[in-house]
DNA sequence: ACGTATAAGCTAATAGGTATAGCCTCGCAC
DNA sequence: GTGCGAGGCTATACCTATTAGCTTATACGT
């Protein structure tokens, strides 16, 4: 019989497919092996197991999604590149709901394939608020809200939560909006200092932090060689 | 032999909790049914298979959401509901993760019982947003953004997805503290509106549809018997 | 108290999924 | 052309869900 001439890469893309069509958790090697023209166990040929595809999937999806987000910010700065990342992050996950599940998994913090591909998304995320002039914790926070906000509507959206007759697209407009705003002024006042209205010097310590040297060296990626947090962040 | 004496409500009680130990996605029957002193098959005669116990589970953890944001919002209003709100699933699905996961499950629209629990959770989460005096559709986006931003912030959050060595907690604070003060002047400005600065009537035309017929008769109850559209969202 | 119907438990068997072992052979390197 | 490694296969084992059909504890009516 003629071989199916399979590589790891073919067998991965088909899994992408396959994880688009009947979504993440429905990706069983059983369902893609005659895909491929294959039987189940040659597969393993080409991937060490479903936890080993995951982890590829993961990884491709991931590098395609820090493309997206560079994509969208390119040649834009501030609002405008916070609205373009999520607008086309809601894009790409609707056309591929099984590769966006995939990028949400986090790393084994050995990793270094998957970690890097993280890290990739988190960077680019930050470059997109570049203009804001976030700096330590509150950069992180930022990007922080930009991914929670980002993924909690779309995973909602993708689950079916979502299910009153009023339009979806409208309320991600909102919230885009919304966030982009956010970002002109963070970190936000906590309830208390609305409330109190006193200076902000004496009534957010949050800012003082800002550039501390503890915060950039958090910040850093210099760390000891077996860093215990290895850099990896939403 | 004794019997165990099993209940429907026991077999969903210990699957709580299993579901909470292992994860959602990790409980299977063969792991409940030697906890509860029994082979897998007597499980059949207490819930109808894995996929009716993931429901009961569900019906049960979105009454005891909707409790939880009950209890938060309780004698508080706008900023300080919200945050208590916020506050209080987060401490929640720490502590119950499994829990948390099986509220996010869309609801089969026929399913009377899963329905109104998932509206229990909407209907109090929009109380507690009354004091911002929002209606209609911008309600109804207030309440999506709510949902969305903590449900992707706890989502991550489990799912490990802060991986840097930044204080979550903190960034929890900052996100809760935009949230509460965005609601406060909702809906949020676009883009093109902020770069534009024209009076508000002309340049934010979805404030005219605030209160107007449509949007409110959208979100009544009063709809046909067997609507497309039974009332569920996130 | 007793007898019985029923519900609650059991064993056994089936159907899918993952994974491993071990064989067979295509097809390239030389 | 031949040798041999990679890529495919069958067979098998184990895990989970589910159904069928048997047994018996126990609640309840008399």
């Amino acid at each position: 019989m003629p071989r199916a001439g399979l590589t790891t890469q073919r067998v991965v893309e088909e899994a992408e497919q396959v994880a688009d069509e009947v979504g993440l958790p429905n990706l069983t090697l059983a369902a893609l092996a005659p895909r491929l023209g294959v039987r189940m166990p040659s597969l393993y040929k080409h991937v060490a197991g479903i936890d080993a595809l995951r982890r590829l999937l993961s990884i491709r999806a991931k590098q395609e999604l820090a493309d997206v987000f560079a994509r969208a910010a390119a040649g834009r700065a501030g609002a405008q590149a916070v609205t373009a990342m999520l607008y086309a992050t809601r894009a790409w996950a609707k056309a591929h709901p099984g590769r966006y599940a995939a990028t949400v998994r986090a790393p084994d913090p050995t990793d270094d394939e998957e970690v890097a591909a993280s890290n990739a998304i988190l960077d680019i995320a930050l470059a997109g608020l570049a203009e804001y002039r976030l700096a330590g914790d509150d950069a992180i926070d930022a990007v922080r809200a930009l991914r929670a906000t980002l993924h909690g509507f779309i995973s909602l959206e993708q689950a079916g939560g979502f299910g009153l007759p009023n339009d979806v697209d409208r309320s991600f407009d909102r919230v885009t909006a919304a966030l982009a705003e956010t970002f002109t002024a963070w970190p936000p006042k906590t309830e208390r200092e609305r409330v109190a209205k006193v200076s902000s010097t004496l009534s957010r310590p949050s800012r003082r932090d800002r550039n501390s040297p503890a915060a950039t060296a958090r910040r850093s990626g210099a760390r000891a060689a077996r860093d215990p947090h290895p850099r990896t962040d939403g």
